[in-house]
RNA sequence: GCCGGCGUGGCGGAAUGGUAGACGCGGAGCACUCAAAAUGCUUUGUUCGAAAGGACGUGUGGGUUCGAGUCCCACCGCCGGCACCA
């Protein structure tokens, strides 16, 4: 801002400045290292409080703005509480937009990066947030990526880190894999390009091992995660419980297994379908005839240039190749035609499913379209409740009678498949048996015979870490002439990047680190062999899916993290961040923190005791994006209106799950109420020591009702609410001081006091400034919450409410303390009650003391 | 299609089954001022009425209850997740 204004301008920001208020405090607190976490010494209980931690992408953003005010307001609270708070700030500073802006600029990955993080720092310190700066961390540095290579061998020891062959999604713009998670409708999380299928040997996490874990525990977090976090997370687990069947082939010496959800629908199986990318459609079509061979060959061939998001469409219609093959059906023996379609996906479950056209739509779908048979074995109409109906059957077993309504109901006539309950039938001596009895029945006759058994399935798949890209973690495997891959030794970690210097980072499918000659060939300290390092990097959500921990030890460098801090600190208490991580993220932090807790290295098996998940700070209804022009920007919007004024406006904004738009953001109505406050410190003229028990009731009343309230407003995360008693408090202490009490009243230097104290959660600059004023020693930021005094949260009067049919027909100013019969009584001579009642009878009359008398009445 | 969430003034939103609309934005009016800004005060759901006072009112329709924004059932709408997952 320029320096010459005319004097106007001061006159309206009268001294000093909001910006100098802000940059005074800013000082202290980085002087005093007032917000450092107590070491192990400390006494108190311990609160972790955490953010997600950013990636330095470059200005911060609104997004930022909200996410660091939430874990900020926290943080604050519990130190106001007596706790002693770590609230750490790092950067996970791997990744792509970094090697991206390197590419451009011809520069190196490590200054953009590095620049970036300054300048966010700076950032954060102008915003007021109360980081512990001691254990700020970097992914990028070797000596936090050093710890992600040890987490991965640990994985690898223990068979969690595996090499494969498969097809894998592929971003054909940024040059690399991505992980199932990373594929948003089809399309690259990142750029948005579509996604094709490659088949590449590349590094996996065995998540799937944890899945029932993952999945079961959410229970654990039900009412301390967001409700909508369990739900996607349970969704993309997806466990489903089925039985597994084999099935003998015709000329194939080993039975086929496949996975069923609906075993007991087995006796209406009438064909078999192979995924044609699938190596059993492959192997099955060997042996067939030519022109066969040739019809699956084109189909593959179309199948293959399918992308997702056209396979996903929904209507689309069904299509197939019949291989001219044979499975047996094991409980009937029945020949059932060998398919290859491309609705049976390759990898899930096993490849190949039984087919039940009757009770399956896509099967049914399928039937209709390729002309094959629908054997109904499920009565859908049937009673499920009660005694099992006797079912008359024929010489055959076949019952005689199935009814109209099934006969009605037939999918071939209607097309829609029979899902729901019901009772079995053309299913020998499962017959008459409910859905849910069949399907137990059946796995045990299937296990009996040793032709199935009972099984899950799950949606989720393993995590696909290796990624073609230069800036992230090396992955620390030597790959040797005969094939063999083995780990580099701990003691040789880390394996660190090499310079940028003569390597071309620009995306061409294999990982840039392999042109790095001198780099990646070495030799095996193990067995002096010659070899290669392993050219690809870590996918950057391994650097985040145990970072939490580092904060503990953040400069060790003998473990990633220290178990006794962990036990002293961890889990976290209270995690921030938004819902755009509830898979990726929180998935892949909650896996490896069990993978650590089978490990013995860590008491805990969920890493985040609660969540808070922020909305998003849109601008007129949309998201806001460098690319519609549409952005606010967050250093402009600090210079406008000061950091508290940004603060305050945000958390009143609405609730911190909701996305708030910025129109309805008020930074003016911020602004006033921040002044009205500061204000306020500077009219007290009680002396420090005051007895506040001399004080204006009313007055007093107010501040201990907040006292009162405010604990678990914060603790349910209602900071909007919070701001609006806040603001409440401001003005019923404005009122009394010029309604005659004054400002020297012992009542208003508490209510002062009081504010100032719970303002430093939202709006900390103007707290301490306040906290000053009133002539205290800073910081407020560390000064108790005081208790509230019951004897002042008892009203000596109170409205009571009279209802007369359900409609308020009067109000009574009455003691707190009047009794049932005394309330009733002055409901019943209240002029306003006689004229609501009239003639009509009283039924009932409900006695509520001291807060509502209700008349029930007739006519 | 399956699963989940949400519908409250002009706007953001508040409300352990007990006075719906706290608090704020915006609007209107007033005081201070030569004037403005700033500040302070009053008012502001709709509707009938000069007023007193009344009627209506939390997506729609039903239900439970002395009493429902809140609980139950059905429907409508919006948002989110998953989706040819066997």
């Amino acid at each position: 801002m320029s320096e010459n204004l005319s004097s106007s301008a001061e006159a309206i920001d009268d001294a000093p400045s909001v910006h100098a208020i802000q940059a005074k405090w800013q000082e202290y607190w980085a002087e005093n290292d007032t917000f450092l976490a107590g070491g192990a010494e400390d006494t108190r209980p311990r609160k972790f409080v955490l953010a997600m931690f950013p990636y330095p992408s470059g200005d911060l953003h609104m997004g930022h703005a909200e996410n660091y005010l939430y874990s900020d307001i926290v943080a604050r609270f519990w130190r106001h509480r007596g706790h002693n708070v770590l609230n750490p700030i790092g950067w996970d500073s791997f990744g792509l937009p970094a090697e991206n802006a390197a590419i451009r600029r011809g520069a190196d990955p490590r200054e953009w990066t590095y620049q970036n993080i300054d300048q966010q720092k700076r950032g954060f310190k102008s915003y007021g947030v109360s980081f512990d700066w001691s254990r700020e961390l970097h992914t990028s540095d070797p000596e936090y990526y050093h710890w992600n290579q040890w987490l991965f061998l640990q994985l690898h020891e223990r068979g969690l880190a595996y090499r494969k062959k498969s097809p894998v999604n592929w971003c054909p713009n940024d040059q690399t894999v991505l992980a199932n998670e990373q594929v948003v409708d089809g399309r690259c999380e990142r750029c948005g390009a579509e996604v094709i299928k490659k088949k590449l040997t590349q590094w996996y996490f065995k998540i799937t091992d944890y899945a029932d874990r993952l999945l079961d525990d959410l229970n654990q977090l039900e009412g301390r995660w967001p409700h909508k976090v369990l739900q996607m997370q349970r969704n993309w687990i997806g466990r489903s419980i089925g039985a597994d069947v084999d099935f003998r082939i015709e000329g194939r010496e080993e039975p086929v297994t496949v996975f069923s959800t609906r075993p007991d629908t087995l006796h209406g199986a009438t064909f078999f379908v192979v995924a044609p990318d699938a190596d059993l459609a492959a192997e099955l079509v060997a042996d067939a005839p030519a022109e066969v061979q040739e019809r699956f060959a084109a189909y593959l061939a179309d199948v293959q240039k399918t992308t997702d998001i056209d396979r996903q469409s929904t209507d689309r219609p069904k299509t197939g190749v019949f291989l001219e093959r044979y499975a047996i059906n094991p409980v009937n023996g029945e020949k059932m035609p060998i398919w290859a379609a491309d609705y049976v996906l390759a990898d899930y479950g096993h490849g190949a499913v039984m087919a039940v056209p009757a009770h399956d739509q896509r099967d049914l779908d399928f039937a209709r379209a390729f002309d094959l048979p629908i054997k109904v074995v499920v009565d859908t109409t049937a009673p499920i409740t009660g005694a099992m109906p006797v079912i008359e059957v024929d010489d055959e077993g076949v019952p005689i009678d199935t009814g109209a309504a099934l006969d009605e109901q037939h999918p071939s006539k209607t097309g829609v498949a029979l899902t729901g309950e019901g009772r079995l039938i053309n299913s020998g001596d499962l017959n008459g048996l409910s859905k849910r009895n069949a399907i137990t029945r059946t796995i045990e006759q299937l296990q009996a015979n040793g032709t199935g058994r009972a099984a899950k399935n799950y949606r989720l798949r393993d995590w696909l870490i290796s990624r073609q890209r230069f800036w992230g973690t090396p992955i620390p495997m030597l790959h040797h002439e005969d094939g063999s891959v083995t780990p580099v030794p701990e003691a040789q970690l880390p394996v660190t990047l090499p310079s940028v210097d003569g390597l071309d980072l620009s995306p061409r499918g294999a990982s840039p680190l392999g042109a790095a000659e001198s780099w990646v060939r070495t030799v095996d300290p193990v067995s002096g062999d010659p070899v290669l390092r392993d050219p690809d990097t870590m996918d950057t959500f391994v650097d985040s899916s145990w970072y939490f921990l580092r904060f503990l030890s953040p400069n060790s460098d003998q473990f990633a993290f220290d178990p006794t801090e962990a036990a002293r600190w961890a889990p976290v208490d209270s995690y921030v961040g938004g819902v755009e991580h509830a898979i990726l993220h929180l998935l892949y932090a909650r896996f490896i923190t069990k993978v650590l807790f089978d490990m013995g290295l860590i008491d805990f098996t969920e890493p985040f005791s609660s969540l808070i998940n922020q909305g998003m700070v849109i601008l007129d209804g949309a998201k806001m994006s460098k690319s519609k022009g549409n952005l606010v920007l967050f250093q402009e919007e600090l210079d406008k209106h000061g950091a508290d004024a940004l603060r305050v406006g945000l958390a009143f904004a609405g609730p911190v799950e909701d996305d708030k738009d910025w129109a309805d953001v008020s930074t003016t109505g911020a602004q006033k109420f921040l002044a009205r406050a500061l204000r306020l410190s500077h009219e007290v003229s009680s002396p420090v020591d005051v007895l506040f028990k001399d004080g204006n009731a009313a007055l007093r009343r107010g501040t201990h009702h907040l006292l009162a309230e405010a604990p678990a407003l914060v603790e349910q995360t209602k900071f909007n609410v919070l701001v609006a008693r806040l603001m409440e408090l401001v003005n019923l202490t404005r009122k009394t001081i010029d309604s005659g009490a004054g400002a020297a009243d012992p009542a208003v230097r508490e209510a002062v006091e009081t504010l100032a104290v719970m303002l430093d959660l939202i709006a900390p600059h103007t707290a301490e400034e306040m906290w000053e004023a009133l002539g205290h020693e800073p910081s407020v930021g560390l000064v108790h919450w005081r208790q509230a005094d019951p004897a002042l949260l008892v009203e000596d009067t109170i409205t009571a409410v009279v209802q007369v049919g359900g409609k308020v027909r009067a109000q009574l100013e009455v003691s707190a303390k009047i009794s049932e019969a005394e309330l009733e009584a002055l409901a019943r001579a209240d002029e306003r009650v006689i004229r609501a009642i009239g003639d009509k009878e009283i039924m009932k009359v409900i006695v509520r003391a001291p807060k509502i008398v209700s008349f029930a009445v007739k006519g």
